[in-house]
DNA sequence: TATGAATGAGCGTTCATTCAT
DNA sequence: TATGAATGAACGCTCATTCAT
């Protein structure tokens, strides 16, 4: 009985993102507007909120539900043997993350979560990242006399910065993984003997 | 006569720029209103679009000028002669930019400029940061294999990572300061021979 | 300058409140939507919440308008000369009042402002049905030993009182009128001498 | 087991109306959701509707029953020998009736009944409160030449009237009583010969 | 009886921005 | 420059009620 009440719900929800997903295929995530979404998924629009707190809760799960995927491929691939080869792992993420402004926002707005109960997709995912990160690093020709956490974390940040900067039309010139290189280069390597 | 035109204007614009700073200083940034900023100035609505090209505009003036104060104090102090002499001269910086969530999200915005012409103050004060803070490097007891331009984005980009983070209910049980050292210190010390 | 803008506020308010006179004609006041007024009106929604702070409001207004009206006719017509000429005069007003379930409550709701600044329309025709309706009552045939304002008031009291019990399906087999009288002739003549 | 299930029948809406009860206790009538009642009652809010036809026939129940209780309360008091008095016995009800707008509005809205078969509660005491004011004042010093229903009719509509006002920011610097009391001295009195 | 997901129409609100004067 | 009414496209929300199970 419960499990076909949860079915029926799962069901909707399922709609409703696939619905979504739709969308976004055609207008882009900024494009995306919640009449629409309940529209296309066949319910009202009541039902949308019965799901989803507000419009950034759905935006948060789609999006860290992309990230979530590259991260799949990140960790199923072998491990990488330079920061060339690093970066050159990183680029599908990257150019995700960089694909509209409006994710980017969203992204930065949500890799931190504002409560400990409320963490989101989102932020689930930057966690992720440094854990999947962290094993790569340790696996790879990289400095052993740090943490690879906190190697990890210095990635995402530098990941971020650029990112950032390829906002700017005066950066952008310059493509996201030139950018990150120098900096992956100078973090990640043993220091050669002075 | 244009003379008085001129002094006119500027006292407007100065009006509206003080009626901002009373109403950030009540509540906060989030709440800054253009209804209200006019309203105080003693101005029509359309007259503050005659001075300010968006709200933005104003937000990025407002933020970049309490950035570039930070920036003065920090170009004015004597050069750190440790990662932690260093972190101590960023927390005022940092703790502005972690005051309120609005305000980080306005600099991340904003930290890239949209076009050339456009370099607004924000992104005025990153570039700043950066020039400052490698000439900081340069004179201090840091690693010197690697150009103290890219040490400084490092930084740059550690600051950002650890702050984003503090918005993070799970994060900001540890202090910021704490959080920042070990970044810098594996950044910026010329690394022992392994 | 000042002036011509007035005009034109004042001609769009007299926009919303055809357009919402007409939309009322049509589906009676209960049928009245925000949206339509303003797609009417040729306006947009938000420039109806701008002229007034929400539906209510409009519907005080409108419905104000009506009892002022029946109440200008009222004030022209000859003084009463009887309980049953006062009840016949007063059955416009009543048939208004009744004409709609929906326009009973908002009147009833409406009749005791809420605060001194807000008295609205509606309550001020029931602070003026006392004044016209004491001026009536003191040059008729009417008891004269009472303030006149007092019996305006008790006339008011029976008056609702009829109403509200003709939306009893029970009760308005009997006419408005007929179940008005009684109460009036008790109240309004010179007791017989016992 | 038809006694059983009946019990459990019982059982449930006694549920229902203990929880709303205590939801009105702690938030006002006005404050109650049907939904807050099914989840302190500890069923689904589908169960509500099984038990009563809508939210208003529960609270056609629950103030009826309060006003009921104020009836008890006038009934089995001595009658009043004077307006004062009577205005005195009334004071409870009227101080209930007039604690909550939403009760008044409720009350108003119920005290006729809409239909034959469904006169509820609240317009059941309605008409009790006719039959038991007109007893009292059959008993007590007041003008025998007027049916003693219609006089209780008439204090009913005083009543009202009076209350409505009360919701007024203007009017209610008068308390209750004192602004009755007029009202009912001229309507129940035997009027001294002119 | 009991369940609880879904309904659904509409209100109120937001507020930076524009534009005719 | 200055004015301020008007814009407008969503969003969030409400919440009693229904209905298939």
């Amino acid at each position: 009985m419960t499990q076909a009440i949860q079915s029926r719900t799962l069901k909707t929800r399922a709609r409703l993102v696939e619905a979504a997903e739709e969308i976004i295929a055609e207008t882009g995530y900024a494009g995306l507007r919640v009449d629409e979404v309940a529209r296309r998924a066949g319910v009202a629009k009541g039902t949308f909120f019965a799901h989803f707190k507000d419009k950034d809760a759905l935006m948060d799960r789609l999006i860290g539900a992309r990230i979530d995927g590259f991260l799949d491929q990140i960790e199923g691939a072998p491990a990488p043997n330079s920061p060339t080869s690093l970066v050159t792992a990183l680029m599908p993420l990257m150019q995700f993350m960089s694909s509209e402004r409006y994710v980017f926002d969203v992204i930065i707005r949500y890799s931190g979560a504002a409560a400990t109960e409320e963490i989101g997709p989102i932020a689930l995912t930057f966690e992720r990242f440094i854990t999947v990160m962290a094993n790569w690093l340790a696996m790879g020709p990289f400095r052993k006399d740090v943490d690879p956490a906190l190697l990890a974390e210095g990635v995402q940040a530098f990941l971020v910065q650029v990112l950032a900067l390829n906002f700017c039309a005066l950066n952008n010139v310059t493509p996201i993984d030139v950018r990150l290189r120098p900096f992956l280069e100078v973090w990640l390597m043993a220091p050669s003997a002075v």
